[in-house]
Parts: structure tokens; C-alpha cells; sequence
DNA sequence: GTCTATAGGCAGATAGAC
DNA sequence: GTCTATCTGCCTATAGAC
């Protein structure tokens, strides 16, 4: 059989095109899990799509759960990725708060839930190395959030009660719970108006109105 | 306290006394689906736990399907009637937004996720029905919201910007979020710190501290 | 790296005896 | 209402040819 690999850019959303089979293999199981969860696709749904068998799959990943690692491995570095280059490129903490909102709304765009909090509801059902996984990638985005929380107040440009830690932490979830709950309606703009709510509540007073 | 317990939402763990099998088959059902997900557990399961068959199960609930409709219709009934009996027994709606957090913090305490938002995320992996029923869950939570909000407004007890409608979203999506979050750390404090910082952001200027 | 073929198990579900 | 027995199908996973 001839293997296609041209040169198309690898979009996130035709993902099958321009990559080695381990890529499309984890974009597309990373597509399934975020729609349906961790226990609701199969090697076989993967196989299907990408038309080879499930012995191949089998090949670059040996079983279901490493596959899951390679998965949320991947993902996680992918949103380190983004959050250092919201450091990098984006000045003032309110500034990279919207931006972080935004890496949110990107991934709901094609009603896919973040890939950890998919996994985080079906917790107690997952092997043990990707709920240690799991807890990092959430520890890690409250520890950068907290981080800019404290910017913006030192900046004085983020006013909040409380600890910068538990703001994170709302933040976190109002986030991952606008993404649970967004994804029941039609409407692709409920994340973004929890979002600036979310965010509205962290303004200076000098800039309500 | 408002929690009307004997049934189910946040039910103990040994819930199999005094009831029919019928009965007993949901309330393992159900802490199943809290704990694993819908599409993570079996009737093998409930039936080994009961000490029955799965013929047995299939006796009360002609498919998973049915069964999953069942558990949620009544788990909306007990939330339901958790809201009335709120509505009825707490004067003033910030009295109300504490005692609803309650009802959360309830759910969650035997490490369990909001039934409805754990079947949000397998949203795509869902009977048409079970979809059905859990949009109507969070509407019903919405709507609720919002007439406590009007109404704390409307007594000045409370103070947000925006409509009402949307910091209800808020409310849902944080509450949800915290769950989904809060089930991954040893603390069960997780959640009671956002509720609380969610509804500090609700206080009227001259409540801060 | 991909295939065919298959093992071994568990899933949801049903028939019919008691 | 509960049981035993069984069906059918899909699941994860493996062996071995090309």
C-alpha cells in the first residue's frame, strides 16, 4: 500500500494528514476521549478511522493504558507549551488571564472537554500512572495560576479576596465546570460569558463601572 | 439542616436495609455511575454486590439504557425536592446559595461526582434519553439560581454585576468544577473553599469583611 | 509497520425452570 | 423474583506471516 505523507500542515482538526501513524493514532484517540471518555472508545474506533487494524494500533501502543499515558503526556505538554508562551507574549496579569480563558474556549470550540477533566470524572476508573498524571497537570495549572494571581497584585492591576492559591482554584474549576456544562448546549458562547464573569470578579474596583 | 437524606443524593454507603431490590439495585447503580462513570461498570457488577444475577437486574431494568434513565429521574427528584424544602425552610437568598453549596458538598462527600455532571461528560456516549434528562437537570439548577439571585437582589442582600441567568451559569459551572477538581485531592475541604469564594463574590459591598 | 487470525474474557441481553 | 444456562458480540491483547 502507498503511504501517503504529504506535506499539508498538520491542523489540529484534520489531524490524519502529514504526521507518522503514532501522531494520527493519538490525535484520534485523543479526539474519542474527549468526547466520550476513557472508557467508551476502543481500538477498534481508532483502527476504523484511520483504516489499518487494531494489531497496528497495538504496535505503537501496547495496551489501552499506555496509550492513555502517551495521551495525557502529550496534552500536558501542549499546555505547558501554551502557558509559557502566554508568559513569554503576554504582558500584565489580567492580559494573561483572558489568554488562558482562551486556550479553554479553543479546546471546546469542536465540543471536545479538556482532556483532564474528562479523565478527572472518570477517576476511579483509570489505571493508576495516568491518575498521577491527572493530578500534575491540575496541580501545574494552579501553580501558574497562582503565580500570575500574585503578579496582578503586586502589579496592582487584580483585586480579590483571599489567597492567590484558592483563587486559582475557582478559577480552575469555573472553568473546567463551564466546559462540562457548555458542552450540553447549543450555544458555543456559555464558556465565554462564565469566563468573563469569572474574570470581571477580579478587576480593580477603580475599573468597575 | 435542609438535606432531606433516606434515598439517595449523597445517601450513605450501606444503603441496601429495609428496601426493595428494585431500590437497592439504584443505589448501587448509582454510586457506580458517580464514582466510574455510566459506561465503566456492569450489571455483573451491581448483581455481585447484591449478592443477586444479572438476570435479576435485568428483571427490574430491561437494559442499561432504562436503568440509566431510571437513576437519573430519580436523582432530579431527590435534587428537586432538596430545592423546595430549601425554598420553604431558608429565608433570605444568601442563606439559600450557602444551603445549595450544602447540597454539593453532600454529594461529594463519599468521594462521589454530581451524578448529572459525571453523565455531562460522557454527554456523547449517552442514550438519547439519558442526554435529554441531564439537560433538564442543570436547566431546572439554573433556573433556580436565577430566582434565588432576583430575589437577593430584589432584597439587596445581594450584589453582582450582570444578569442573573449568567451568574447563575457561574454558580453551576463552579460548584460542578469543583467536584469534578476536588475529587482528585485528598482534601474534602476543596470544594467548601471555591463555594465559599464564589458566594464572597456575591456579598454586598457593606457583608465584606 | 502492517496484516490475518485468534485467543480469552466480559459485556448486555434473553429463555425458561422454579 | 430469582435462578441457571446460554447467546451474541465486542473488548483487549497476542502470535506469527509478509
Amino acid at each position: 500500500m502507498v503511504t501517503k505523507k504529504g506535506s499539508s500542515a498538520g491542523g489540529s482538526d484534520a489531524p490524519t494528514r502529514g504526521k507518522d501513524t503514532a501522531q494520527r493514532i493519538l490525535d484520534v484517540a485523543e479526539r474519542l476521549v474527549q468526547h466520550r471518555g476513557f472508557n467508551a472508545f476502543s481500538y477498534a474506533d481508532i483502527a476504523e478511522e484511520l483504516g489499518i487494524t487494531k494489531a497496528s494500533v497495538h504496535h505503537h501502543f501496547a495496551g489501552k493504558a499506555e496509550l492513555g499515558e502517551a495521551l495525557i503526556s502529550r496534552y500536558a505538554s501542549t499546555f505547558a507549551a501554551s502557558l509559557a508562551a502566554i508568559d513569554d507574549e503576554v504582558p500584565g496579569a489580567p492580559a494573561k488571564l483572558r489568554a488562558y480563558t482562551c486556550l479553554y474556549a479553543d479546546v471546546l470550540r469542536h465540543r471536545r472537554m479538556c482532556l483532564c477533566g474528562m479523565l478527572a470524572a472518570e477517576y476511579q476508573a483509570l489505571p493508576k500512572a495516568i491518575c498521577d498524571a491527572i493530578i500534575v497537570f491540575f496541580e501545574d495549572n494552579e501553580t501558574w495560576l497562582k503565580g500570575v494571581l500574585q503578579q496582578g497584585r503586586a502589579e496592582r492591576t487584580l483585586s480579590f479576596q483571599g489567597a492567590p492559591k484558592e483563587m486559582a482554584r475557582v478559577l480552575v474549576s469555573g472553568l473546567e465546570g463551564a466546559m462540562l456544562v457548555a458542552r450540553l448546549h447549543a450555544e458555543p458562547s456559555y464558556l465565554q460569558a462564565v469566563a468573563a464573569s469569572l474574570l470581571a470578579g477580579l478587576r480593580r474596583r477603580a475599573d468597575e463601572v
